[in-house]
DNA sequence: GACATTTAAATGTCAGACAATTAGAAATGT
DNA sequence: ACATTTCTAATTGTCTGACATTTAAATGTC
């Protein structure tokens, strides 16, 4: 306890009092020189802890005449955002093994499977099957088809109209991108590949959450068979 | 642009050496005064960027001869916790109706029932039984009861022996907690919880996925009708 | 060789200054 | 009366220099 440092001291405080609804969305802090006041510190270490909070997108600060920190709403979009970066670097600096991470990548994108046949909408089935005409060019680099695949997936994600769904699955989706990306692609198995991504569109668009299940397996097992000849030396720790 | 504070810039700076690798795990940063003068700033304005990467666990700091900023290892109990705070100030802080977040939840947590019927151990069974025996105590105070309810869920999704799905199942369950908490309840629709809790249990220790579904199922539509009569009036804007 | 002391490097904190930004008030012009 | 410009005050952003604190390593002492 005596080793912490004020600026995290004070960040905390700051997060309680916004976490607990003691400070509501858009409420303005008093300025840097009023907090350093109240929590008896100077207005560098004040500015310390609410950059940390600033990291965490949990306030905004507006620069002028009536300007200051305010508690910002957390938006889908940002929550996302730093759940794809934390959920990246678990990934990237751990020992995960292909495996377990594909594991959990389909296991959870099954979550929507049923939702996402009960409420998919014509825009969201053009989504996926524009997604699927842009893997079938030939031209197209392999970051592009990963890319392509990532949006696919989250148009699947999406077409179950459930924002928190969304938020949770696609950040652990797009996270799996840069293992993806590890994989080249032949020929063959982007056909492949596309080949299951339409039997998957084509369950969901006939309503028949089984058969996308099925077609998820598929690219599971498909995926995972790509992946076991490569290389699993990991980059974490590369010398030393 | 041209309106981009130089801290954030600086941190997205070492963020992006981060994430691409280019500075990898336990790595040493430069101290203060040298990045300082790299960047060409004065060194409060590296420290508020340092204290970002500080916020997301992505550097950690050591005080003394032969200290300064080291890459930390993302753990999974770090990154955990911040899928919890973010998933949680995303509830709190926008209008989610208790039906998409209970939807979520539950679509969510059936993502492990395969896995978890394959592989859970004796220890996971233990864990669960005894946080049933635990929700059986008459004198459990309310927030006792959804504690234990977490955790017992949290053992679920732990037997699946996926670290990866754990840290994004637990996330998703935790965050749950305080819309739970709004919850009284009575003694009847304890032991009807309960009665479900066991269901679950004994169907995954007889690896009967189905059977697991159907029982998570129960308690979906259970905690449901139990949110359904409740004031859904949200206190995130409670005056203006 | 074991223990105590000193030293140097680094972060943590503070105070004071100034620049940049911005909304609103005041002044000015028509 | 209204529009435009200028001024003003509040606030964040940045820099500088100072000092306190912490810590590992070097040095000294027995």
């Amino acid at each position: 306890m005596s080793n912490t440092e004020l600026s995290a001291t004070i960040a905390k405080s700051i997060r309680d009092a916004i976490v607990e609804g003691r400070l509501a969305v858009d409420d303005r802090l008093p300025s840097e020189s009023e907090l350093a006041e109240q929590f008896e510190v100077g207005r560098s270490t004040v500015r310390e802890a609410l950059k940390r909070l600033a990291a965490q997108s949990l306030i905004r600060t507006e620069r002028g005449a009536f300007g200051g920190a305010f508690v910002q709403r957390l938006s889908y979009a940002d929550a996302q955002a730093q759940h794809v970066t934390t959920s990246t670097l678990l990934l990237s600096m751990n020992e995960v093994s292909f495996v377990t991470a594909c594991q959990a990548r389909f296991a959870l994108e099954r979550a929507c499977v049923d939702l996402a046949c009960a409420h998919r909408q014509a825009a969201d089935l053009a989504d996926m099957r524009a997604e699927i005409t842009r893997q079938s060019q030939p031209d197209l680099s392999d970051e592009g088809f990963c890319a392509s695949d990532v949006r696919l997936h989250r148009a699947l994600v999406d077409s179950a109209q459930n924002p928190v769904l969304s938020y949770q699955l696609a950040g652990a989706v797009e996270a799996m991108q840069p293992l993806m990306n590890m994989i080249t692609f032949s020929d063959r198995s982007r056909s492949e590949i596309t080949r299951y991504h339409t039997m998957m569109v084509d369950a969901v668009e006939a309503r028949q959450p089984p058969k996308v299940v099925r077609a998820l397996e598929c690219l599971e097992i498909y995926t995972l068979e790509l992946g076991r000849g490569k290389i699993l030396a990991r980059k974490q720790t590369p010398a030393r």
